[in-house]
DNA sequence: CTGAAAGCGCTTACAG
DNA sequence: CTGAAAGCGCTTACAG
């Protein structure tokens, strides 16, 4: 009637696999066969369907689909940060299994690393898509692994393994520890009396790389200086790197991160002090840049993306349907023929 | 019986708020009151209810609750990369946005720009969540943007607003091409007789890097020389840069982004030609880093994240619920009194 | 080859 | 304040 005040939705609302049906005159079973290519369905049914489909621009629900099928295949990856350098190769690793798997990868970023703030995060994450990737290379990643249900399937990319109040958890991580310890070598062996180190945050005075660089000092008999840095970015390098760059027994520094090292290169270069000629600076990660830097810069290799994929597939072995496998049970009814 | 094999499921069923309800002795209804925190519950039942939500470890199931609302809180962007700087910046841009605003985010890496996968890509985007945001500064973002369908929220960011066939599109863009035309005027100001250009990959002829350049050099009657550069990395970069090292003519030199303009710096100086003594270069984008190489780069400073955030926002506009705005119908039955 | 029934886990009216 | 009913859009058996 004219009297009612006509309200216009702006999106008209999508077809259904009813509306499909209606319009092709069979039942919605029939129309979800043809959707998903079951071959039992006659050649003229099919093609009324499919015109169906095509004239009311049906697109079927994923949500519907994922509820009657009674699981999701998304995963998504809880992380601190997406720009850094190693963060966002792992990702990278992660997004390219997920993909070829075929699932969702859904990234939410725990912008602090306070209690309810990650705890939210979380459990948006667990009630959103029911299996985790956590890369726990800070804080909030470290707390964000503490709350995940123990049912929910996931992975966690850690700095290093460590026991969690005795609970076994899916660590992925590389051995920094002795790539550290490595680095720190090949500089002594250079014939530098120490090696200071400018870290990047450490999650305990045990983290592995800073662990490693230690360990290969004490080894050599060399002092320990105390490692400096507070930050992951190149500006937290840079003033590490003034600080080295004003006392002038420092001749070689080891770096958490390649950032930090061209800040410190940076650093020294307004110091004056010659790279590598007064003063040798190695890296960790190796960056796309790194070999580009002036002068390029000697560095640790870490293979991010491979271990994005290796978390990818570590969580997809707890998520994948268990093979349910039949067992012959032996009785008294079969023997040797007499 | 024990004649059967018994099957068992890694993993026990998750608790419903049926399961919920009975272990309450209550109905799922009041489960549901209960788990949305309606004021209109008995505290005795809040009180029961929430006991057996603990017990049985109860977790709401996302996808029938967007089932039930009929839509779904997710947005998902589809890019050509993760891990460029600028790429990246956006993401993160649009990654805090939704987050602020309760929403998931998924991504999917177009990582081809041949159609059948760029289908898939979107098509999967499409029936995953309904909302997209497109980042088409390449091949293959832009061949996305072509596939989505006109009824599909969406916002696209884009190198540069186009007619895309006559549809009118959610363009999200900055100004690249004043940038490029102010930093070409800088060096041409600066006394160089022109400015060679390193781009990223063209997406056409016009793309508005290259022509913000060759038009400052056109308004200045400076020579255009040829365009170099194939690719976004340093390598490219520093490819191109080989080539510009070789010719003593070439005095300035304007990057398409900063990771090429450190290839460009890389080769210049291995070619003993000082920056910016000899040659002269600035990049575009201003990545963290740009600011601590040797010497820092002189850069056009893009808000990356902010777009990221205003593609947000602009799509957020489009899935808001409608206001449904009612009027008033103004016929016989009123009038002045008399 | 095709349809009627029941269910996935929730929410939204509607009656008490 | 609380429950019975219907529905969101699909899928999985079960009968023809």
């Amino acid at each position: 009637m004219d009297v009612t005040g006509h309200t216009t939705s702006s999106r008209p609302k999508a077809a259904s696999i009813r509306d499909v049906a209606k319009a092709a005159g069979v039942s919605h079973q029939t129309v979800s066969r043809v959707i998903n290519g079951s071959s039992k369905v006659k050649e003229a049914t099919r093609d009324r369907v499919l015109a169906a489909v095509e004239e009311l621009g049906f697109r079927r629900s994923a949500t519907a689909v994922a509820l009657a099928h009674g699981r999701t295949r998304a995963l998504t990856v809880l992380t601190g940060n997406t720009t850094l350098y190693g963060y966002a190769a792992v990702l990278q690793g992660i997004e390219e299994a997920s993909r070829a798997a075929g699932m969702s990868l859904a990234i939410s970023v725990l912008e602090s690393d306070e209690e309810t703030a990650v705890r939210a995060a979380v459990e948006h994450a667990v009630d959103d898509s029911g299996a985790l990737i956590v890369i726990a290379y800070d804080k909030a990643g470290v707390q964000a692994q503490r709350m995940i249900p123990e049912d929910v399937p996931h992975v966690v990319a850690v700095e290093t393994p460590a026991d969690d109040e005795g609970r076994q958890r899916p660590w992925i991580w590389t051995d920094d520890r002795a790539a550290a310890a490595e680095a720190t070598r090949y500089l002594l062996g250079l014939g530098h009396r120490t090696v200071h180190y400018v870290a990047i945050p450490l999650l305990t005075e045990s983290s592995p790389r800073a662990a490693g660089w230690r360990t290969a000092l004490l080894e050599a008999g060399a002092p320990v200086p105390e490692p400096l840095g507070d930050g992951w970015d190149t500006k937290a390098g840079y003033e590490a790197g003034r600080m080295l760059a004003a006392d002038p027994s420092v001749t070689a520094v080891l770096c958490g991160n390649d950032d930090l090292a061209l800040g410190v290169i940076r650093a020294m270069h307004e110091a004056g002090r010659a790279i590598p000629g007064e003063v040798s600076v190695i890296g960790f990660d190796d960056a796309p840049q790194s070999a580009y830097f002036t002068p390029s810069l000697t560095t640790v290799r870490l293979d991010f993306a491979g271990l994005g994929r290796a978390c990818f597939s570590l969580l997809h072995d707890q998520i994948a349907e268990p093979v349910i496998a039949p067992h012959l049970i032996i009785r008294e009814s079969t023997g040797s023929p007499a």
